[in-house]
DNA sequence: AGTTCGGACCGTT
DNA sequence: AACGGTCCGAACT
Protein backbone atom coordinates (compact mmCIF):
# COMPACT_ATOMS: atom_id res chain seq x y z
CA UNK A 1 0.00 0.00 0.00
CA UNK A 2 1.18 3.64 -0.78
CA UNK A 3 1.25 5.81 2.21
CA UNK A 4 -1.14 7.96 1.88
CA UNK A 5 -2.97 10.40 -0.69
CA UNK A 6 -1.50 14.06 -0.80
CA UNK A 7 -4.45 15.63 -0.56
CA UNK A 8 -3.66 18.16 1.09
CA UNK A 9 0.49 18.33 2.12
CA UNK A 10 1.86 20.82 4.08
CA UNK A 11 2.29 24.04 1.59
CA UNK A 12 5.75 25.03 1.01
CA UNK A 13 6.95 21.45 0.43
CA UNK A 14 4.67 19.61 -1.65
CA UNK A 15 6.98 16.97 -2.97
CA UNK A 16 7.15 15.86 0.89
CA UNK A 17 5.33 12.83 1.94
CA UNK A 18 2.00 12.34 4.00
CA UNK A 19 0.78 9.55 6.24
CA UNK A 20 -2.44 9.73 7.70
CA UNK A 21 -3.43 7.28 9.98
CA UNK A 22 -6.70 7.14 11.94
CA UNK A 23 -7.20 7.29 15.69
CA UNK A 24 -10.22 5.16 16.95
CA UNK A 25 -11.51 6.71 20.34
CA UNK A 26 -15.30 6.39 22.26
CA UNK A 27 -15.72 9.87 20.36
CA UNK A 28 -15.07 8.17 17.01
CA UNK A 29 -12.55 7.91 14.60
CA UNK A 30 -9.32 11.06 14.38
CA UNK A 31 -7.36 10.98 12.06
CA UNK A 32 -3.90 12.01 12.00
CA UNK A 33 -1.71 13.39 9.25
CA UNK A 34 1.95 13.26 9.63
CA UNK A 35 4.99 14.98 7.67
CA UNK A 36 9.00 13.83 8.00
CA UNK A 37 9.03 16.93 10.88
CA UNK A 38 6.06 15.15 12.96
CA UNK A 39 2.30 15.67 13.44
CA UNK A 40 1.07 18.33 11.16
CA UNK A 41 -2.52 17.58 11.55
CA UNK A 42 -5.26 16.37 13.22
CA UNK A 43 -8.93 15.89 11.79
CA UNK A 44 -11.89 15.61 13.84
CA UNK A 45 -14.24 12.44 13.22
CA UNK A 46 -16.53 12.86 10.30
CA UNK A 47 -14.16 15.43 8.36
CA UNK A 48 -13.85 13.06 5.53
CA UNK A 49 -10.19 11.80 6.07
CA UNK A 50 -9.10 8.37 5.84
CA UNK A 51 -6.17 6.94 6.47
CA UNK A 52 -3.72 4.05 5.70
CA UNK A 53 -2.88 1.06 8.26
CA UNK A 54 -1.14 1.80 10.76
CA UNK A 55 1.19 -1.30 10.26
CA UNK A 56 2.05 -0.04 6.79
CA UNK A 57 3.87 2.94 8.48
CA UNK A 58 7.54 4.02 8.78
CA UNK A 59 8.98 3.48 11.93
CA UNK A 60 9.28 6.74 13.33
CA UNK A 61 6.08 7.54 11.70
CA UNK A 62 4.64 4.86 13.69
CA UNK A 63 5.84 5.42 16.89
CA UNK A 64 4.80 9.57 16.63
CA UNK A 65 1.28 8.24 15.65
CA UNK A 66 1.34 6.08 18.73
CA UNK A 67 2.46 9.32 20.98
CA UNK A 68 -0.49 11.02 19.62
CA UNK A 69 -3.22 8.25 19.88
CA UNK A 70 -2.32 7.85 24.12
CA UNK A 71 -2.15 11.77 24.33
CA UNK A 72 -5.50 11.79 22.19
CA UNK A 73 -6.83 9.22 24.21
CA UNK A 74 -6.06 11.22 27.55
CA UNK A 75 -6.96 14.04 26.70
CA UNK A 76 -10.51 12.37 25.36
CA UNK A 77 -10.81 10.98 29.12
CA UNK A 78 -9.95 14.72 30.86
CA UNK A 79 -6.58 14.17 31.59
CA UNK A 80 -3.13 16.16 30.63
CA UNK A 81 -2.97 15.35 26.81
CA UNK A 82 1.10 14.11 28.39
CA UNK A 83 3.61 13.30 25.48
CA UNK A 84 3.23 14.63 22.03
CA UNK A 85 5.38 13.86 18.68
CA UNK A 86 6.82 17.10 17.25
CA UNK A 87 4.47 19.13 15.51
CA UNK A 88 5.11 20.36 12.28
CA UNK A 89 2.79 23.44 11.56
CA UNK A 90 5.23 24.94 8.82
CA UNK A 91 2.24 24.48 6.11
CA UNK A 92 1.32 28.34 7.77
CA UNK A 93 2.11 31.98 6.97
CA UNK A 94 4.28 33.58 9.41
CA UNK A 95 1.81 34.82 11.41
CA UNK A 96 -0.63 31.75 11.05
CA UNK A 97 2.92 30.34 13.18
CA UNK A 98 2.90 32.51 15.37
CA UNK A 99 -0.41 32.33 16.38
CA UNK A 100 -0.08 29.01 16.93
CA UNK A 101 2.73 29.34 18.86
CA UNK A 102 1.06 31.50 21.43
CA UNK A 103 -1.96 29.33 21.47
CA UNK A 104 0.75 26.57 22.48
CA UNK A 105 1.58 28.66 26.02
CA UNK A 106 -2.11 28.57 26.73
CA UNK A 107 -1.97 26.24 30.02
CA UNK A 108 -4.36 23.91 30.28
CA UNK A 109 -7.26 25.00 32.54
CA UNK A 110 -6.60 28.54 31.86
CA UNK A 111 -9.09 30.62 28.79
CA UNK A 112 -7.28 33.77 26.68
CA UNK A 113 -9.48 35.56 24.47
CA UNK A 114 -8.79 36.67 21.09
CA UNK A 115 -7.30 39.98 21.88
CA UNK A 116 -4.90 38.62 24.30
CA UNK A 117 -3.83 36.06 21.91
CA UNK A 118 -3.21 38.92 19.42
CA UNK A 119 -1.30 41.32 21.79
CA UNK A 120 0.22 38.05 23.00
CA UNK A 121 2.39 38.48 19.53
CA UNK A 122 2.81 41.85 19.59
CA UNK A 123 -0.21 42.36 16.94
CA UNK A 124 -3.03 44.06 19.64
CA UNK A 125 -5.03 45.28 16.59
CA UNK A 126 -5.10 41.95 14.88
CA UNK A 127 -7.37 40.59 16.87
CA UNK A 128 -9.45 39.55 14.28
CA UNK A 129 -7.01 37.97 11.94
CA UNK A 130 -6.18 35.76 15.72
CA UNK A 131 -9.47 34.41 14.82
CA UNK A 132 -9.02 33.51 11.12
CA UNK A 133 -5.55 31.99 12.10
CA UNK A 134 -7.12 30.03 14.56
CA UNK A 135 -9.57 28.84 12.19
CA UNK A 136 -6.61 27.08 10.18
CA UNK A 137 -5.17 25.58 12.88
CA UNK A 138 -4.51 22.40 11.79
CA UNK A 139 -3.63 20.56 14.91
CA UNK A 140 -7.13 21.06 17.41
CA UNK A 141 -6.66 19.69 20.74
CA UNK A 142 -2.77 19.96 21.05
CA UNK A 143 -2.47 23.09 19.56
CA UNK A 144 -5.47 24.83 21.85
CA UNK A 145 -7.36 26.81 19.80
CA UNK A 146 -10.35 25.84 21.57
CA UNK A 147 -8.62 27.89 24.68
CA UNK A 148 -9.43 30.99 22.81
CA UNK A 149 -12.73 32.55 24.05
CA UNK A 150 -14.27 36.02 22.73
CA UNK A 151 -14.23 39.10 25.12
CA UNK A 152 -16.11 39.06 28.59
CA UNK A 153 -16.47 35.13 28.73
CA UNK A 154 -18.57 34.80 25.24
CA UNK A 155 -17.88 31.31 23.60
CA UNK A 156 -16.87 32.74 20.46
CA UNK A 157 -16.24 30.34 17.23
CA UNK A 158 -15.08 27.30 15.99
CA UNK A 159 -14.50 25.77 13.08
CA UNK A 160 -15.09 22.39 13.42
CA UNK A 161 -18.54 23.03 15.29
CA UNK A 162 -19.15 24.46 18.69
CA UNK A 163 -19.89 21.49 20.56
CA UNK A 164 -16.33 19.94 20.40
CA UNK A 165 -15.00 23.51 21.37
CA UNK A 166 -17.70 22.78 24.38
CA UNK A 167 -16.47 19.39 24.67
CA UNK A 168 -12.65 20.33 25.20
CA UNK A 169 -13.16 23.36 27.21
CA UNK A 170 -14.88 21.10 29.64
CA UNK A 171 -12.92 18.35 29.88
CA UNK A 172 -10.74 20.84 31.02
CA UNK A 173 -12.84 22.43 33.68
CA UNK A 174 -12.89 25.60 31.79
CA UNK A 175 -16.57 25.35 30.85
CA UNK A 176 -19.21 26.27 31.98
CA UNK A 177 -16.83 29.21 33.26
CA UNK A 178 -15.74 28.90 36.62
CA UNK A 179 -17.29 32.04 39.02
CA UNK A 180 -14.80 33.35 40.88
C1' DA B 1 -28.79 42.97 33.01
C1' DG B 2 -28.96 41.49 28.26
C1' DT B 3 -29.25 42.30 23.12
C1' DT B 4 -28.50 44.42 18.56
C1' DC B 5 -26.07 47.61 15.32
C1' DG B 6 -22.29 49.89 13.14
C1' DG B 7 -17.91 50.85 12.41
C1' DA B 8 -12.84 49.94 12.98
C1' DC B 9 -9.18 46.56 12.24
C1' DC B 10 -6.14 42.95 10.01
C1' DG B 11 -4.31 38.74 7.37
C1' DT B 12 -5.71 35.71 3.66
C1' DT B 13 -7.66 34.35 -0.79
C1' DA C 1 -12.50 43.39 -3.11
C1' DA C 2 -14.57 40.33 0.10
C1' DC C 3 -14.51 37.44 3.81
C1' DG C 4 -13.89 35.88 8.76
C1' DG C 5 -13.87 31.62 15.31
C1' DT C 6 -13.34 40.02 16.87
C1' DC C 7 -14.10 44.16 19.79
C1' DC C 8 -16.04 48.30 21.52
C1' DG C 9 -19.36 51.78 22.39
C1' DA C 10 -24.04 53.41 21.81
C1' DA C 11 -28.61 52.72 21.81
C1' DC C 12 -31.94 50.18 22.62
C1' DT C 13 -35.34 46.34 25.57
Amino acid sequence: MKPANEARPCRGNASQELYMAAIPTKDGDFVAGYSSKGLCRLDFPGAGASGSDVEDLPPEIRSWHELTSAALQRALDGKPAGKVPPLDLSAGTGFQQAVWRALCTIARGATWSYGRVASAIDRPKALRAVGSACGRNPIPVFVPCHRVLAAHDKLGGFSAGLDWKLKLLGLEGSWPRPQL
